[in-house]
DNA sequence: ATATACATACCGACCGTTCGGTCTGTTTGT
DNA sequence: ACAAACAGACCGAACGGTCGGTATGTATAT
């Protein structure tokens, strides 16, 4: 993709994950990226098609995990590869959106609402995001039963539960309390505490 | 209070639990509440004045739940008498702001990511009603430990986290795909099914 | 009883500014 | 020479907010 356009996208990103679509503006667009109107609308056609084409190139890309790269080993290595796996891609982002951003009041939050109203069919797919998400959970935790790892009269489904839903809230709080560093500390330490509740 | 500033509060709210802060626009405002500018003038000073009155008025009191209002007998009529208490807050809210908005597209989660940047202190004052969420729940669990209802390894804090996590997590995915109907037997469910496992 | 004085509630034309977007022209790479 | 990449003056629409004015009620003086 041509540096400018990518350049463009990235510094947009890092508005969107700072404040609505309407707060961001156009000549704060322009403005961040150094570059001009002209050249802005040499890449892209409006605003919208900005911001839809942000959601497509990285939010939906980054919500889509590939669950079949962690661990099958045990359930335990599963999800602490996941959280691995969340906070380098999290790194990754902040290291390509630079400098542009301070790490506390990144919000993907918001990007997220904006795209329910901006990115047509978003509803839809990020049902299926999350359903195949859960389903995920539940084939590791079907697994660790499976293999003795862990025992428990919950449902599979429960279970996975338990930690996608965790993993959500205890991300919102921390988003809204501007304390997004202590995210790997404290789910680690509180999804541990429940695997050895259902440890056999 | 005047009924026609309640007026423009109620109308108002629902238009902001719908969309952000600046999708919001006084001309909305002045046909939905059925007045005209002067009279919004009239009653506040600005659209950011009336902003925040409705998150002073409605939001923070709506936050500020009273645990003591729920049962200290058991941990289950604990989170049982939340729930309901939740469902039935909600049903008021509803039933407030009339059938001006439709249930589906109701997202309190903008209104409280606009609030961080629009109320001074709203970071720190959600913060503080997290932490005494976080420690009454804390409370109920001690009791129902104290009592030989329930018994885990879990520290009392981590079984409140697992609870208010969920909830968060639920609750936020629940909007996102538009099933907030679902929440209260969803959420009943699950927790059920954890605390039959921490169940002595 | 009634005229005067004043306050509150409300109206909508209007204002300056900013918005997203366009258009014409210039630079740059090949 | 020519197209792609950019610059920035410019546009109409929409924005939040203002302002002069009216209608209604109510307290007070005569």
């Amino acid at each position: 993709m041509n540096a400018s356009k990518e350049h463009i996208l990235l510094v947009s990103l890092s508005l969107f994950l700072q404040k609505s679509f309407k707060e961001v503006t156009m000549k704060e667009i322009v403005e961040k990226t150094g570059l001009s109107k002209g050249a802005f609308y040499h890449y892209f056609s409006s605003k919208e098609e900005l911001f839809i084409e942000i959601i497509r190139t990285y939010f939906l890309k980054i919500m889509k995990v590939d669950y079949s790269r962690f661990s099958k080993k045990s359930f335990r290595d599963f999800y602490c590869d996941y959280i691995n796996y969340i906070i380098s891609a999290f790194e990754k982002l902040k290291t390509e959106l630079g400098d542009i951003s301070d790490e506390d009041d990144i919000n993907y939050f918001v990007l997220a609402f904006d795209a329910m109203r901006l990115f047509p069919g978003f509803k839809e797919e990020i049902k299926e995001v999350h359903a195949s998400e859960l389903a995920s959970w539940e084939q590791a935790v079907s697994s660790g039963k499976a293999s003795g790892e862990i025992r428990s009269d919950m449902t599979d489904r429960q279970i996975a539960g338990m930690f996608v839903y965790t993993n959500d809230g205890l991300g919102l709080r921390l988003i809204m309390e501007g304390r997004v560093k202590q995210m790997e500390q404290e789910m680690l330490t509180l999804w541990d505490s429940f695997y050895n509740q259902i440890k056999v």
